[in-house]
DNA sequence: CTTGACGTTTACGTTAACGTAAGTTGAAGG
DNA sequence: CCTTCAACTTACGTTAACGTAAACGTCAAG
């Protein structure tokens, strides 16, 4: 009666488009953590949520133990206040990071448009 | 005579931060084509720049073999009308995938932010 | 009742990107 | 001449992130 719709691994994993090893293993490493029925995996809405930040994470090239703290940090609880000053700290540091992703993307994106101009000056010239 | 000056493995390695072995590795899976003498090798510039590429393309999370098509690119002579439309192709592929990675990135920082929001909320209550 | 479909665990195999010796060489300095 | 330094090659070791095979459980359908 609670609309709280549930997936198997195959779904999940259909969905996502990894492999059922993938999504063990990640299990495994502490990444997700499914609830069960007997042996059986029974993901919920949650664990889609953070498979959906693994593979983010992963598009971004970090390393699995990497994104594992960086979800962590996600959902820790407020705790004390060292805890908290810690938490903001490795924020920032992420964040540093993020940011220098994000310029040497535009960088590389700045190289490619360049790259594509001289391929179209080449082509009208051949083809003019 | 002309102010072309070159380097030693040792003063790119230091430079950059990586260790010899790394810049060995590169040029081992072809991705650097230092000059010789005798045995040694002769950094030019356009080696330091090459250097600089991978080291890039690794922070955006790259295997070695892509980086090593995506600069080959850079460097591929005008050549045939099929040529230049495949090579368009897969700058027009490259970046589609560097778009997605700025969008995950964008995602992953507007996390981030609110995350730090929810953290200086709590030590506000906290520190009064 | 057996055949599939779908799931499970255990465990060894694989690839990428180097790390890390081990042994060699050429030029320079004392 | 001997040593030291900075480079070299060859080759085996290592870690991450799964792939892949083997062997087994379970439940619905024919």
């Amino acid at each position: 009666m609670d609309g709280e719709r549930t997936w198997s691994i195959a779904e999940l994993a259909d969905e996502f488009g990894v492999t059922l090893r993938t999504i063990r293993f990640y299990e495994e490493q502490g990444l997700l953590t499914p609830a069960r029925n007997g042996t059986r995996r029974i993901f919920a809405d949650g664990d889609r949520v953070r498979l959906g930040l693994v593979l983010r994470g992963k598009r971004l090239g970090f390393p699995l133990d990497e994104i594992k703290t960086i979800i962590g940090m996600y959902d820790a609880e407020p705790g004390e206040v060292g805890q908290l000053r810690y938490l903001l700290d490795q924020v920032e540091h992420r964040r540093a990071e993020l940011e220098q992703r994000r310029r040497d993307i535009d960088a590389t994106l700045s190289d490619l448009a360049e790259l594509e101009r001289r391929c179209r000056a080449d082509l009208d010239r051949l083809t003019g």
